[in-house]
DNA sequence: ACCTGAACACCGTTCAAGT
DNA sequence: ACCTGAACACCGTTCAAGT
C-alpha cells in the first residue's frame, strides 16, 4: 500500500470528519443523519462507509480530532496557578469551531457507546495529565509532596471544567474568566476590585 | 372531564415514564426506541402517542420528575457550609434509581431538544435556587452583603456538582465525599487526618 | 376517550455493480 | 480500491378502526 494512498485516505477522512463537524453544530448528536453529511460532503452513503465502520466511529473520529490539537499545544506549558491552565483550555470555546454543546453531547453518547467512550476518556485522560504538568511548579511551591498535590489538583481541576462546559452549554454562554472569578470567590480567595488572585487555600485577603 | 380521569390519565403517563426510564437505564436516551418502551410497558405504540406528543415530550417528562422530588425536599434546608448542600444534593445518585448517566444524556439532549432544554433549565434553575437559599446563613456569617456571596456561590456550587456528574458519568463511580474532599483540598482548605472543613476563603489550617 | 396495530416516511447500513 | 445508489431492516409517528 503506498503512501499517497494513506494520505488521500486520511484526507478523505478529514474532509468526511468536517462536514460531519458542520452538521453535528447545526443539528447535534442525534438530530444528524448519514443523509445529512451526504449532503454536505457531497458523497454518496457509500463512500462514508468506505471510510468510517458506521456513524459511531464518525462521531468517535470527529470528538477525538476535535479537542486533540488544543490538548497537545498546552501539554508542555506550565503555569503560575491552576485557574491561568482552566483559562487556557476553555479559551478553545471561544472561536466557534469548538460549542461546549457538542462536547456536552459527546460526553452524553459516551456513556452509552463504548467506542465513543474510550475516545473521550483518552481526551480527558490527556486533559488530567496536561493540568498536572501544568500545575506542577506551583504544587511543589506549596507542598512538600507536590506530585500527590499536583495529581488532586488536576483532578479537580478537569471537573471544574467540566461543571463549566455542561453549566454553558445548558445555561448559555458565560465569559471563561467571570466563571473561574466566581469559583475563586465562592471556594478559594480574591483580592481587591475583582483581581482573582491564584487560588491558594492559604491565602488571606479581605474583600471589599 | 371528571377528576378520576385526570388521575387516571397522570397514572398511567406514570406508568409508561418508569417504563420508559428503565429502558434509558438499559440503553440510553438514543439507544432507546418506543418499541422498546412499548415492549417494556406492554401498551401499544398508539397509547404511549395518546399520552405524549412524542418521543421527546415523553423524556422530558422522565427527566422533569427523575430529580424534582429530590430538590423540593431539598428547598427549606440550610447548611452549616457549600459542602454540606452540595453532599446532600449529590447523595440522589447514591441509589440506582437516577444515574448520572442518564442525567449526563438528557443534558446532552437538551442542548439539541428545546422541550428538553426547557424542562433541564428549570430543574438546575431549582437547584441553583435551593443552594442559594440553603448557604444563606452561611453567606451572611461570613460577608455583608450575604445575598450577593450566597447568589454567586450558588452558581459555581452548581457548576461543581454538575462537573461531577459529568466527571462520574465519564469516568466512573467516585465517592461524593472523596470528591468534595479534594475540590476542598485543591481549591479550598483541609483540617488534619483528611477531615473536610467547610469551604471557607479565610479559614487558615495546616495540612499534615 | 383510550387504545390497537397496520401503514408511512425516514433512518443506518449493506452490497452488487461500476470505475 | 474507492465509489454509487438501490435495497433492507428498523425507527418515530399517524390514523382509521375498534371498545
Amino acid at each position: 500500500m503506498p503512501r499517497v494512498t494513506d494520505a488521500y485516505r486520511r484526507a478523505r477522512r478529514d474532509e468526511i470528519a468536517s462536514a460531519a463537524l458542520r452538521c453535528l453544530r447545526r443539528n447535534g448528536v442525534s438530530g444528524t443523519s448519514i443523509a445529512d453529511v451526504v449532503a454536505e460532503s457531497g458523497l454518496s452513503a457509500g463512500a462514508i462507509y468506505s471510510h468510517f465502520r458506521n456513524k459511531a466511529e464518525l462521531a468517535s473520529y470527529v470528538a477525538g480530532s476535535l479537542l486533540a490539537w488544543r490538548i497537545d499545544e498546552f501539554a508542555s506549558v506550565t503555569v503560575d496557578a491552576p485557574a491561568d491552565a482552566m483559562r487556557f483550555l476553555l479559551a478553545v470555546f471561544e472561536d466557534e469551531e469548538v460549542t461546549p454543546h457538542v462536547v456536552l453531547q459527546f460526553w452524553g453518547e459516551a456513556t452509552v457507546d463504548e467506542e465513543l467512550r474510550t475516545v473521550m476518556t483518552a481526551v480527558v485522560g490527556r486533559m488530567r495529565a496536561a493540568f498536572e504538568h501544568a500545575v506542577r511548579p506551583w504544587a511543589d511551591r506549596r507542598s512538600a509532596d507536590g506530585a500527590a498535590l499536583a495529581a488532586r489538583t488536576a483532578s479537580v481541576m478537569l471537573a471544574v471544567c467540566q461543571g463549566y462546559i455542561a453549566n454553558v452549554a445548558l445555561l448559555g454562554p458565560r465569559p471563561v474568566d467571570d466563571y473561574l472569578a466566581d469559583v475563586a470567590v465562592a471556594l478559594g480567595s480574591e483580592g481587591a476590585d475583582g483581581q482573582v488572585i491564584p487560588l491558594q487555600r492559604d491565602h488571606l485577603s479581605g474583600r471589599g
